[in-house]
DNA sequence: TCTGGGGTCCTAGGACCC
DNA sequence: TCTGGGGTCCTAGGACCC
């Protein structure tokens, strides 16, 4: 049996990198991958934070998840977009298409990442890994870093090492060199919470965890304790999994441009998300049976409530009129900045067999698939409930659409 | 902190059952 | 009360990822 070879594709500043090429094949002469830059949200809109940075605003210290306000301060001459995620959705289908002709076993673990399985092929996996690199740099305009590597975890790690565009390889024998000297935070699972507790107890980098007894962290940490313990020794045996992994849950939250402060105007912000669930739920063709609201209030302390149905929805109507009861339990009255619902335990329409019960819903169902096909048709605001006239609320929120083409870019590099 | 949005998985405690 | 022992289901919260 011959080893296992897996790819881990990564974009380099994915959304920033999108972003600029985007810019430049519309006639833009600034390429912000070379300029101090983020792709950041919105500050008057409260969603002011930086999710995507330039290697240039990098070097000023900025970092992913950080207020725009404070990444402004640390380079004044700062260039902030916003972000367009539609954009960035077909910028990742156009390099899921070339990845495809590389391996038929690919994984596609977010917006920028990918596995790919290079077992067992006639090729050199790292002339491939260069011809794929340079292939997506030429015709797509962006660079990827690419980890190789005998499992996923252990790819994925290379592929972090050092960027952009470059090719790095994590075998067993490279683990002692190249993995165990960084540091614990820089392992994949272990978050800020982890790394403060593995500090206190003196396990400050990989090796130092992996040098650690078994089942002493085990018993410590428990489940999450044992898988980044197996990580740390590069055990990871997980398949590169093909084709679609079905969702378990869709949710959607918003933090609105002001503080809520009446129940009326936040039962109008859970409708606005219950459409969209509702919608997306359907377009799924699945129904899911446990509802959770979680509000975060003007002191950024959030809490929640869920209930179990005893039938399945994708009902609008009664995701909205569950989410309302349950906010209703739990809200204290103070100021609310943030609403969220979830719609979890999905199971799909196939395997649901329709119950008496929900067939008292039918024309509920009926009028739920109807506005969805004149919103599909005319647009997302075509019909809207006449509460949300004047309110200042949009009548649906969350969710992403896409549009465009992603021309090629072998014209420009 | 002038701190987004979409996911997955795990744990702890209480209810309830045998 | 010197207060059984599992097992399963449910809820709230927390950790992590991109």
């Amino acid at each position: 049996m011959s080893e296992r070879v897996v790819f881990h594709i990564d974009v380099n500043s994915a959304y920033l990198s999108w972003e600029a090429v985007y810019r430049l094949q519309h006639g833009s002469c600034i390429d912000l991958r070379n300029i101090p830059s983020i792709v950041g949200g919105d500050q008057e809109k409260r969603h002011g934070i930086v999710l995507a940075k330039s290697i240039p605003a990098k070097k000023y210290g900025i970092i992913t998840g950080e207020s725009v306000h404070s990444a402004k301060e640390k380079c004044p001459e700062l260039v902030s977009v916003p972000p367009n995620y539609p954009r960035y959705v077909l910028a990742s289908d156009e390099m899921i298409k070339v990845l495809e002709k590389y391996s038929p076993n690919i994984q596609r673990y977010s917006i920028d990442e990918a596995f790919l399985d290079f077992s067992n092929r006639d090729e050199y996996f790292l002339d491939a890994a260069l011809r794929l690199k340079e292939e997506i740099k030429n015709n797509l305009g962006f660079t990827v870093n690419i980890g190789i590597g005998p499992n996923k975890l252990l790819a994925k790690m290379a592929s972090d090492f050092s960027k952009p565009d470059r090719i790095h390889t994590l075998f067993q024998n490279e683990i002692k060199d190249k993995m165990h000297p960084l540091p614990i935070r820089d392992l994949f699972m272990v978050g800020s919470r982890t790394e403060k507790k593995l500090q206190s107890r003196g396990i400050f980098t990989i090796g130092d965890l992996a040098n650690t007894k078994r089942d002493y962290i085990h018993s410590w940490l428990k489940k999450p304790g044992l898988l980044i313990w197996e990580y740390a020794n590069g055990i990871e045996n997980s398949p590169v999994k093909n084709g679609l992994i079905p969702l378990k849950s869709v949710g959607n939250s918003t933090t609105m441009p002001f503080d809520v402060e009446s129940k009326e105007e936040a039962h109008k912000v859970l409708l606005a998300i219950s459409e969209m669930i509702g919608l997306r739920s359907r377009d799924l063709n699945s129904c899911g049976q446990v509802i959770s609201v979680s509000i975060k209030n003007h002191m950024f302390f959030s809490y929640s409530h869920q209930r179990k149905l005893i039938v399945p929805t994708n009902c609008t109507n009664t995701i909205y009129k569950t989410a309302r009861d349950l906010f209703d339990e739990m809200w204290q009255g103070e100021p609310l900045r943030n609403f969220s619902i979830n719609l979890s335990q999905l199971v799909s329409n196939d395997f649901f067999q329709l119950s008496i019960l929900e067939s008292i819903n039918k024309k509920e169902e009926m009028l739920d698939r109807t506005i969805d096909s004149i919103r599909l048709r005319y647009g997302q605001n075509s019909v809207i409930r006449s509460c949300f006239l004047y309110s200042g609320i949009d009548p649906i929120i969350g969710g992403v659409v896409a549009e465009e083409a992603y021309p090629m870019m072998s014209s420009i590099l």
